[in-house]
RNA sequence: GCAGCCGUAGCUCAGUUGGUUAGAGCACCAGAUUGUGGAUCUGGGGGUCCCCCGUUCAAGCCGGGGCGGCUGUACCA
């Protein structure tokens, strides 16, 4: 009864191949991304995937369940070891641990993958790359300013055009300041700011409304599904959402927005509404304007009017160098990581639609982001030291860029190498020497190694995208010829050609030329076909 | 984690009130063509019907439990 059952072949959730046309696109993004970095002075290090888990931070492993969001394993000397699951941690750690060799500020980006032990979605992987570029032992929120302005050139840089993308920034002074001023200061309260931090983060998913919900009783979704809220007074609550509504410039009063169907001079000041009708209206950005609103909401702290300050600084810096606020802009309802950011926070989004599979107009949101984690470096340290960073998440990124079909991913697609045919079986060395000539040439190539027969060797070629194959039977062995077929002419050619009589007859697109000519004649086929 | 939906060939799916040896299209392999990709025709390989337990003379189908997938929600450094 027991048949040999032959192993599953199948992947881990949330895991994903990758081919050679997204290994070629994925190549070209990052060298764009990497040249844009580089352009700005930092520098390429890199850390192991492998970290103590203290040194990650917030997850220490417990005994029960020791992966918890992080993949975590125990050394033979019983510490605990987890894979990281972002980019600045080990970056930090590297900081720490080669302080007084380092130039400072330091200056470095770097790329790499990053595992998360949780649940996977549509374009969220527990395997993914990030690409992120960080100055440590800078306190200047011009280091800030420099970083926002470096996302967006590097958004462009690898297609995205401009109105496409919105730089967002925020600084967690103000968040921190507005929830004192709603009262929500102490330890007390602690459980209470993440419960309105994890709401406002919502406002671009449920609207001003689902915010209110969850800072007040809570709020039941569509599938019944009940989410406890944090509580608030009312009063508490229209002090929030009168801030988070300043994101939304929901208040025109408050923003000075200002509407026109025109098509602006300055269009990087300028947000693009589209309706469904194909109608477009454009709605004036004022950063400075934002920041005012703000500031006139409530008897104002210092904590407030420090971020306040900062965010001043930035849109000033920004503005100076040419960045519009609607490419780099004030937005209050950025939230981010709310385990470690200190000061400003941004995010990286881009606003076009395109559509999805089922036809629906979606959007791909957040493709990175980053912040100033002041306090991160100084854990393994007597003292503070300053840091800020950005990361771009190179999946998503690479996914909008086939979405909109940038030319730095669609780029022509590469052909397979050319192929040499193996006739005669007890020949091998002369066809492989004839593979040889083609790649001392240059020319990528390969001779078959399978068993099959001339049709299944044909059928490979074409499988393997191959331009080009060379034939060498007796017949052409005793004349000291070989025979090149153009593979791409051919298909074009057998478009036509009806009957298997006639196909053969035709031969499409091959002919015969002495050995000593292959590698010339094979170049001639290759460039015919852009190379 | 919680909730809902779904698991039949590599893929997309059919499969009658429970009834013999579980099917189709596509894909794959081979032949028609001693040595030529496509098309056509012919043939072939491939299934623990997600797993286990139960009900029954009899389970792909009914019941219970588990596992896996999708969607929403929570979390997201």
């Amino acid at each position: 009864m027991s048949k040999p059952t032959t192993l599953k072949a199948r992947l881990p959730r949330g895991f994903a191949d990758r081919g050679p046309a997204d290994l070629a696109a994925t190549n070209r993004m990052l060298e764009a991304i990497r040249g844009t970095y580089e352009l700005y002075g930092f520098e390429g290090v890199e850390t192991p995937f492998v970290e103590f888990t203290e040194s990650l931070g917030k997850f220490l492993p417990d005994l029960d369940r020791p992966n918890e969001g992080v993949f975590s394993f125990q050394n033979d000397d019983e510490q605990w070891l987890s894979l990281r699951y972002d980019l600045t941690a080990p970056l930090a750690r590297y900081v720490a641990e080669n302080f007084d060799a380092l130039p400072k500020p330091y200056r470095s980006y770097r790329a790499g993958w990053v595992f998360r032990n949780e649940k996977p979605g549509p374009g969220r992987f527990r395997q993914f790359m990030q690409f992120d570029a960080d100055t440590v032992g800078a306190a200047t929120v011009a280091a800030d300013a420099e970083i926002c302005m470096m996302a967006a050139d590097t958004l462009e840089a690898v297609g995205i055009r401009r109105g496409d993308y919105v730089i967002k920034v925020n600084n967690r002074k103000v968040l921190d300041g507005i929830m004192l001023a709603a009262g929500l200061s102490g330890d007390e309260n602690a459980g209470r700011r993440l419960t309105v931090l994890r709401a406002i983060d919502k406002l671009d998913r449920l609207g001003i409304d689902g915010v209110r919900q969850l800072l007040g009783e809570g709020r039941r979704d569509e599938s019944g599904d009940y989410t406890k809220g944090a509580g608030l007074a009312p009063e508490q609550i229209e002090l929030l959402a009168s801030y988070v509504g300043a994101a939304q410039g929901e208040a025109d009063m408050l923003v000075k927005a200002a509407v026109t169907t025109d098509v602006p001079d300055q269009p990087d000041d300028y947000e693009t509404i589209r309706w469904e009708d194909g109608t477009q209206i454009y709605r004036r950005i004022d950063n400075l304007a934002v920041i005012q609103a703000i500031r006139s909401l409530c008897e104002p702290n210092d904590t407030l009017l420090e971020g306040l300050d900062e965010l001043m600084a930035i849109a000033t810096l920004v503005h100076e160098s040419g960045y519009g606020a609607a490419r780099i802009r004030i937005d209050p309802s950025v939230v981010r990581g709310l385990e470690y950011y200190t000061g400003p926070v941004y995010e990286a989004e881009l606003t076009f639609t395109v559509a999805g599979e089922d036809g629906q107009p979606m959007r791909f949101g957040s493709v990175g982001g980053g912040g100033r984690y002041d306090g991160l470096v100084g854990r393994f340290r007597s003292e503070p030291v300053p840091a800020t960073g950005f990361s771009i998440g190179v999946s998503r990124l690479l996914a909008a860029l086939q979405a909109i079909k940038s030319p730095i991913v669609t780029g022509a697609a590469s052909h397979g190498p050319v192929v040499v045919l193996v006739m005669e079986k007890d020949r091998i060395p002369e066809h492989q020497r004839l593979v040889g000539l083609l790649r001392a040439a240059g020319i990528r190539a390969e001779m078959y190694l399978g068993a099959s027969g001339l049709k299944a060797q044909m059928k490979y070629a074409d499988r393997r995208g191959s331009p080009v194959a060379i034939i060498q039977g007796s017949d052409e062995r005793a004349r000291g010829e070989v025979q090149i077929k153009d593979l791409i002419e051919g298909a074009k050619a057998a478009q036509s050609i009806a009957s298997n009589a006639e196909w053969k007859a035709a031969r499409p697109a091959q002919f015969s030329v002495p050995v000593e000519e292959m590698v010339e004649r094979v170049i001639e086929v290759l460039g015919r076909h852009g190379g």
